[in-house]
DNA sequence: TAACGATAGGGAACGTTGTTCCGTTTGGCA
DNA sequence: TGCCAAACGGAACAACGTTCCCTATCGTTA
């Protein structure tokens, strides 16, 4: 996308000042109605909160989906930069691969309606699955190679189909004290484990 | 609701010919547009399937959810009712629950964006989710607990818990090959067993 | 410093949803 | 046959995401 941050891409046109600043106003506008309403608060509502008009969003965001991605976007990127780490540091793979689903679905779940919209099949948020599809999945395929060497788990589970699988059990997690999502997921992890 | 049925409520009104035509014209137009586009399908294509206005759905379905309960109420109840049978005609209540779960997730699975409809939170849907939460949890605690009592889980799984959470791995499960609802349930339901 | 043109902004407007309102039609009964 | 409550159809309303178009502003250049 738009860099606009160092990057040495094609010629960055370099935004103007008016530009740069409504981009950060929107982005913390948004953060702070997506704690309060959840990520499917109206555009409108964040643009009223940022004080500018919605078009304004529409310039700077695409769609309210990369929206939605420019905010939780350094999240994910730390998210996936944990597996590496985590496979480096815990006693076992299969540790690694507890730990590192455990902060996924802490950031889902503290995320209201995050998870749903995740995996919402309306058109309208493909780039936003996609990109979480392409960032978090390959992390995920290595912890699960690691842990199916090592013998611990079954070797037959597809990365893809758990991540979706972690993501739709999150849904519905924040607010609700009859369903714990971590719970659950616990449950689907067991349930990997070769017999010993 | 409106039973209309022969039940022996207080002194049902008797609806006029036509409206009882148009019920059933609805819920066979519904059907069929469910099969079609989903459960999301649009109100005005309902109508306009039967050959109706739109009013004339919201006066036999006081909201879109409601509809939708109709359609499917038949089913919930056989998924029910199957419960308590299969209880009793299968080897272990853990071999009963397993294939109660899977009546389910195959009823979940080819209705296309029920279990979606069914985990919103949209106040809307308050109903729906209101009528599956009072039909099948029951029989899902019954379930468990037989199966608790016989040491073959462990004891502490809520059972609105366990729908929820099989309810959830369902969605978006309706034509990707790479997503298996199934197989991600069963992982569920191994992971509850006790080790031996 | 003044003027100009491209960049960016604001809010009304559009298309799509669920739901409601109101004037018209019609079924069942005297 | 004529009446009227019950039922109907479709326009109307409110909320949403998104787009359009005219205006205001930034940054440059004379």
């Amino acid at each position: 996308m738009n860099d606009s941050y160092g990057g040495a891409g094609h010629a960055a046109p370099r935004k103007r000042a008016d530009a740069r600043r409504n981009e950060r106003t929107l982005l913390d506008a948004a953060a702070a109605v997506f704690v309060i309403s959840g990520v499917e608060a109206p555009v409108r509502d964040i643009a009223a909160r940022a004080g500018v008009g919605v078009a304004t969003i529409y310039r700077h965001f695409p769609t309210r989906a990369d929206l939605i991605l420019a905010v939780y976007r350094h999240q994910v990127e730390a998210c996936a930069e944990a597996g590496p780490a985590l496979l480096a540091s815990s006693a076992t793979p299969h540790a690694a691969l507890g730990r590192w689903i455990n902060l996924f679905v802490d950031f889902l779940v503290t995320k209201h309606g995050l998870a749903a919209v995740l995996q919402s099949d309306d058109a309208g948020f493909d780039t936003l699955h996609a990109y979480f599809i392409d960032r978090l999945v390959p992390v995920c395929a290595q912890l699960l190679e690691a842990a199916a060497v090592a013998g611990e788990i079954r070797s037959d589970m597809d990365a893809y189909e758990l991540m979706r699988g972690v993501g739709n059990l999150c849904i519905g997690a924040d607010n609700n004290p009859r369903y714990d999502a971590r719970r659950l997921v616990e449950l689907l992890i067991a349930g990997l484990r070769l017999p010993r």
